[in-house]
DNA sequence: GTGTATATCTCGGGG
DNA sequence: CCCCGAGGTATACAC
């Protein structure tokens, strides 16, 4: 990784026009090449930058990337105060847990934890707009669909409305009731998800990661 | 800013929980507090970050970074190689052109580009929901709500069924149909919108950025 | 402050 | 490759 501390102006044409008037700023290039202009401030997300793969080439006082794509970012070097570059080699990734993924697998794994005596018809059921998370049955032979997020908001419920919606027109399938399962429900997404006669089920994660691991140990 | 080189691992702990393994990593702290690890790779987004404001506790091998939400950042730097500061000053930020709020201008002035004969009643015409894109008329005399995106997805279509319902009661304005514009739709998009009656309109932003262009030149 | 809409969103998965 | 959905989305703006 190359580091410069510099006085710059750049210029990014592509999927939009931006200009950065001169000042002093960090200059990242990653070793995959890609390239990103940090102010001292405002999060993570640097002013100006262009992903791998793109190429670099270095004039005299003036950096161009380009992509294949035909965007191209142009740093206008002022002054150079810094320029120091680190070998890091590759790096293991970031290891994550507790996302939608998880708990929809949790789910799928046992729906019941939703409703007492739910079973998995399929997970991923698709539809023309899209798949829906787990397509179950009741012990009385109802067909439910089952939107799951980790925190549910107004986009769910429409998303899951939408399903169903779809779902309804199919006199096969029909009629399909909707459950709406998230680790954290939102007062006006609960109370529009009820309007429609959704019902909302909130889960404990940390509860249901604790039986699955019980249920396994017993095998 | 400070900048570090270090072998390290790295722990958060809030919205998920997320682990790195030990590997060589940059560290940057910007003077605003925030904190971000990245590696030798992988775009502009780092591996983990904290955002401001927050609180940087730094012990012999161990930095805690804690926000007011009660997120954590830990970081254990088992190897320095390098700790580098530079004062950098205000950015006088980016400048931008060419995103949804200019469409919506070139369009607002001759809404003719969408449907031959459409005129402008009001941009941004006020409704309890939000503000719609553009209010128009047809030739007909019909009226017409217009939702604008760069890229048109499921989203805006039912940002502009929430307006149109809400238009639709109103009987001093009703009926009022709709139109999705977007420089690209999606296909999921497309369908939900047709299966709403929404017309779906794909403009040409170099195209009538031209024209309006040419138009002023007259002028 | 909460809620809503945008983003050069980024990133990962599936066809 | 595109399409789609999730995100510790972040960010700006209106109410």
């Amino acid at each position: 990784m190359r580091l410069v501390f510099a006085r710059c102006t750049v210029d990014y044409e592509g999927r939009l026009t931006a200009h950065l008037p001169e000042a002093t700023r960090l200059i990242m290039v990653k070793s995959d090449g890609c390239v990103a202009i940090h102010a001292d401030g405002g999060a993570y997300k640097p002013l100006n930058w262009m992903n791998a793969p793109n190429k670099i080439v270095e004039e005299e006082g003036v950096w161009r990337v380009s992509n294949p794509k035909g965007e191209m970012l142009i740093i206008t070097l002022h002054e150079i105060f810094s320029d120091f570059t680190h070998e890091m080699g590759m790096d293991p990734g970031l290891q994550k847990d507790g996302v939608e993924a998880h708990l929809q697998e949790l789910l799928a794994d046992d729906p019941s934890f939703l409703v007492e005596g739910l079973e998995l018809i399929k997970r991923e059921y698709p539809t023309d707009l899209g798949p829906v998370d787990l397509l179950c049955r009741t012990s009385k032979g109802e067909t439910v669909a089952v939107e799951i997020k980790r925190r549910g908001e107004i986009d769910g419920v429409e998303q899951l409305t939408r399903y169903l919606d779809f779902l309804n027109r199919d006199p096969l399938i029909k009629p399909v009731h909707g459950i709406f399962a998230a680790q954290e429900i939102r007062p006006q997404a609960k109370v529009l998800a009820e309007d429609r006669g959704i019902q909302c089920v909130v889960i404990d994660y940390d509860e249901i990661r604790g039986i699955e691991s019980n249920r396994l140990r017993l095998f």
